[in-house]
RNA sequence: CGGGGCGUAGCGCAGUCUGGUAGCGCACUUGAAUGGGGUUCAAGGGGUCGGAGGUUCAAAUCCUCUCGCCCCGACCA
C-alpha cells in the first residue's frame, strides 16, 4: 500500500512558513548550506536557474547600451573612506583582509603572516573601486555616458542569514553609469528599474510594485533609491532590485570630473543598480506550493522530464527508443530564445521518481509506458496543476504544442501571484487608517 | 549583537533527568518480487555522540569553556 502523504513538503506553508522555506529548498536540489558561516553551495539545478536569469537580464541590459566589465574583488580600505555617508553605512558588516601569507606555526597550525600595509575590504559593493577607474576614463563630455555592468560576487557579513534571501556571500550584478547631467542620470535610474520590472515580471512571473526607499532605507551616499518589491505568499514584501541616483556624491568622492562643451570643469552624475541571487528566494516564496518549488518555464533549469515506465524487461528497448526519439524532437523546439531543455530519468525507484521532479519544480512531467506507445500518446503532468491531474495527450500534438503549454504555465503562475497580491492589498490614504490597519 | 530553541549515521530523531557494549525511521548498497502516484521482503554498509578540558574504574549522559545551526528582534547599504 502506498503511504498516505498529502503533501511532499512538511510542514506546509500555513503550518510554518519559515520552516517550509527551509524544507522546500532542501527538497528542491537548488542549493545547500556550506561549512562556511552564512554561505551557500549552489547546486547544478539551482545554478542552471541562475544562469537563465543572468542570461535574460544581461540581454535586457545590453539592449539599453550597457556593456559588461570586471573590477577587483578587493577594495583598499581608504577607498571606502572617501564618501562620508558611504563610510557611515558601510563601516560594519565587511570582511577585511589583513594578511597576505600563511606560515606554519605552533603545532603545525597555519597562521596568518605578512600584514598588509593597507587592509583590503572584500567588496560589499563596488562604487568606490569602479569610481576610481571612471575618474581616469572620463575627461571630456564626449566620454559620457559610461554604461557598465559587472556580474560578480560580493560579501556582506550579515548577522542573520537565510539561504538565497540573505547570505554572507552572494552572486549579483551591479550596474554603474556616469552621465553629464542630472536629468540623464535620473532617466537611467528609472530606466534600469523598468528593466528589473520587465525581467522579474516577464521571466520570473512575479508581479512587481515600483517605489522609492525612505531616507532611512536609502543606499548610503545616494540621493534617491528606487526599488521593486514583490509580495510573497506570507504577504510580506521582498525587495527584488534597487536602482540608485547617486547625484554627484560619488563623483566628488572619486574625482569623476569632465570638461563640458562650455569649457567648464564639472563633476559627473552617477547611478548604480543591483539585483542578486535573492531573486531566487523570492521566486521560491512566490510560486512554491506544499509539494515544493515551481519554476517558471522561461527560467526553469529544465522544461520537461521524460519518465520511461518499464514493466517487463522486454519493454525496455521499445520504451527507451520511443523516449529518446521524443527527447530529440523536443530539444529541437525553441522556447523564448532557448532550446527546450529535456531530462530523461530512467531510475528504477518507483513512484518516488515522479515526486522528485515535482519537488524540483520542473514545469512538465511526461510518463511514457507501453500503453502510451501503443496509442502514440503521452501521460503529461503540469507543475502548475495538482500533482494527480495528469492527462493523456497525443504524442505529436504534444511536441507541436509544448511551447504553448510552457507559455500557458508561465502566464498562469504570473496571474496566480497577481491575484494573491490583489487579494491581500489594501489601499490606505491616511496615517490614522494605516496605523489602525 | 540581545532573547529563545537545538547540535547523536546523508536526513529526521530516541537515548541525557538516574553514567555501564551506539539505537530507530527514511535514505544508501546487494538480491528477489513488484510495477501507470511515495510498492514489498530479505541481507548489508555507514557514527571521533559539534569541539576542548575536567570529574570518574567507566562519560552521548555530570561540570567548565568553546564553536556552530535554527527561530524572533535589531541590522539588511
Amino acid at each position: 500500500m502506498a503511504k498516505q502523504v498529502k503533501t511532499a513538503i512538511s510542514p506546509t506553508r500555513n503550518e510554518d512558513y519559515p520552516e517550509w522555506y527551509q524544507q522546500v529548498i532542501k527538497a528542491s536540489d537548488l542549493a545547500e548550506r556550506s561549512p562556511v558561516r552564512g554561505c551557500m553551495v549552489i547546486k547544478p539545478w539551482g545554478y542552471a536557474l541562475w544562469e537563465n536569469i543572468v542570461q535574460a537580464m544581461d540581454n535586457l541590459f545590453k539592449a539599453t547600451g550597457v556593456k559588461n566589465a570586471y573590477f577587483p574583488l578587493f577594495i583598499p580600505l581608504s577607498f571606502l573612506e572617501k564618501e562620508a555617508e558611504h563610510v557611515e553605512g558601510f563601516a560594519k558588516e565587511c570582511a577585511v583582509v589583513t594578511h597576505h601569507r600563511l606560515e606554519k606555526g605552533e603545532g603545525g597550525r597555519l597562521e596568518p603572516a605578512g600584514p598588509l600595509a593597507e587592509p583590503l575590504v572584500v567588496r560589499p559593493t563596488s562604487e568606490t573601486i569602479i569610481g576610481d577607474s571612471f575618474s581616469r576614463w572620463v575627461s571630456s563630455y564626449r566620454d559620457l555616458p559610461i554604461l557598465i555592468n559587472q556580474w560578480a560576487n560580493v560579501v556582506r557579513w550579515e548577522m542573520r542569514t537565510r539561504i538565497f534571501l540573505r547570505t554572507s556571500e552572494f552572486l549579483w550584478q551591479e550596474g554603474h553609469t556616469v552621465h553629464a547631467t542630472a536629468e540623464e542620470a535620473l532617466e537611467r535610474t528609472r530606466m534600469m528599474l523598468d528593466v528589473y520590472t520587465t525581467c522579474v515580471e516577464e521571466y520570473l512571473a512575479m508581479p512587481v510594485i515600483q517605489g522609492h526607499k525612505s531616507p532611512a532605507e536609502r543606499f548610503p551616499g545616494a540621493v534617491d533609491t528606487l526599488c521593486i518589491e514583490t509580495m510573497m505568499q506570507d504577504r510580506k514584501a521582498l525587495q527584488s532590485g534597487t536602482s540608485h541616483f547617486l547625484g554627484q556624491n560619488f563623483a566628488r568622492a572619486s574625482e569623476i570630473k569632465f570638461q563640458s562643451a562650455a569649457e567648464t570643469e564639472e563633476y559627473a552624475w552617477t547611478t548604480s543598480w543591483g539585483s542578486s541571487t535573492r531573486m531566487i528566494g523570492g521566486l521560491i516564496m512566490t510560486h512554491g506550493d506544499d509539494d515544493g518549488i515551481i519554476l517558471p518555464p522561461k527560467v526553469a533549469s529544465a522544461h520537461v522530464v521524460l519518465l520511461p515506465i518499464i514493466r517487463k524487461p522486454g519493454d525496455q528497448q521499445s520504451v527507451m527508443d520511443f523516449t529518446e526519439k521524443l527527447a530529440l524532437e523536443l530539444k529541437e523546439q525553441t522556447y523564448h530564445q532557448r532550446k527546450v531543455v529535456v531530462e530523461i530519468d530512467d531510475r528504477d525507484i518507483g513512484g518516488a521518481r515522479g515526486w522528485d521532479w515535482i519537488k524540483k519544480g520542473i514545469p512538465l512531467r511526461v510518463e511514457i509506458g507501453p500503453r502510451d506507445i501503443a496509442q502514440n500518446s503521452l501521460f503529461v503532468g503540469r507543475r502548475d496543476q495538482a500533482s494527480n491531474e495528469n492527462k493523456a495527450i497525443d504524442r505529436d500534438q504534444f511536441v507541436a504544442a509544448i511551447t504553448d503549454i510552457l507559455d500557458e504555465i508561465q502566464q498562469n503562475l504570473f496571474q496566480r501571484a497577481l491575484a494573491h497580491r490583489k487579494e491581500h492589498t489594501v489601499a490606505i490614504e491616511d496615517k490614522k487608517t494605516f496605523y489602525e490597519f
